[in-house]
DNA sequence: CCTATAATGATACAACATATCAACACGTGA
DNA sequence: TCACGTGTTGATATGTTGTATCATTATAGG
């Protein structure tokens, strides 16, 4: 893993897995480097008319394969999608005001599992801990 | 809070919240006690030819407002249903396999959260965690 | 039994996402 | 440099999950 917080360079982590570096590709990298917190597909793909939707969903999709962007639900279900900047297993909180997404590691998550898998049947294979919180800056604007 | 775990009735918690005990609300409920973990409405919906869509989808939403149905993510984030039995907070674990989900409480999420709150920003308001599991059923199947 | 209102269901629509497929770009080997 | 095979694109259609609309029907209560 060789991704340096806050300034990954997604175009090498597609080339590393074998796709090719072409011009759509770029132009949704270019993006992501901007707004990497907190966005959806749609407005992803509206501001970059030049590209096709199918192709701005196919990119996002080859990230999250490459572990480099995650996609979270909010409360009411609706996707948040987020660059991944710490590169081991970690957590999103999200604002659900803002919608913007930070991460958060947290030692005590691992006792919590070691903890519950005694409380449950079955062999856990995987979970999701999904956080929502006013962030401060929605704060401040006083629920507006 | 009266639910008696396992054979809540249903049909009463839509009339204390005054709605009225309608035919194909009686559909919904009798389905919906049978069939009560892990099930999603579009096969809901098909096991009820003589109630509509809409309808179905209408009378999940009021148990769910009235907490009693819930709506998880599964890992791809599609969407699975299922009663909740247990009154209180709780959270689920769901077989990735079959869809079946069931409760588990614990003490340690309280920690948890207390411990986190002081790793984050902003003001905490909600959250979320799944488990995802192969439940014994599935497993003993040897993955069929 | 009448009437106000809740509820239904057919249909259309919305949001999010993937499948299809003809056209195109790109790298490579001749 | 050309030709070829394959990866990629984008327009379009389709799929999934869910809500809005609205004319019609059912229901409870006087």
């Amino acid at each position: 893993m060789n991704l340096s917080p806050h300034t990954p360079n997604l175009m090498a982590v597609l080339e590393d897995r074998g796709y090719r570096a072409t011009a759509p590709r770029k132009a949704v990298v270019e993006l992501l480097e901007q707004k990497h917190e907190g966005f959806t597909l749609e407005a992803l793909s509206e501001e970059l008319p030049s590209v096709g939707r199918a192709t701005v969903y196919r990119t996002i999709k080859l990230f999250m394969e490459a572990g480099v962007v995650c996609k979270l639900p909010m409360m009411d279900g609706s996707p948040v999608y987020s660059l991944a900047r710490v590169d081991d297993c970690h957590y999103h909180y999200v604002c659900v005001q803002c919608g913007a997404v930070a991460e958060f590691e947290a030692a005590t998550i691992g006792r919590l599992l070691r903890a519950v898998r005694a409380d449950i049947q079955g062999q856990l294979v995987n979970h999701r801990i999904e956080l929502y919180v006013t962030c401060d800056y929605c704060r401040a604007d006083g629920g507006k």
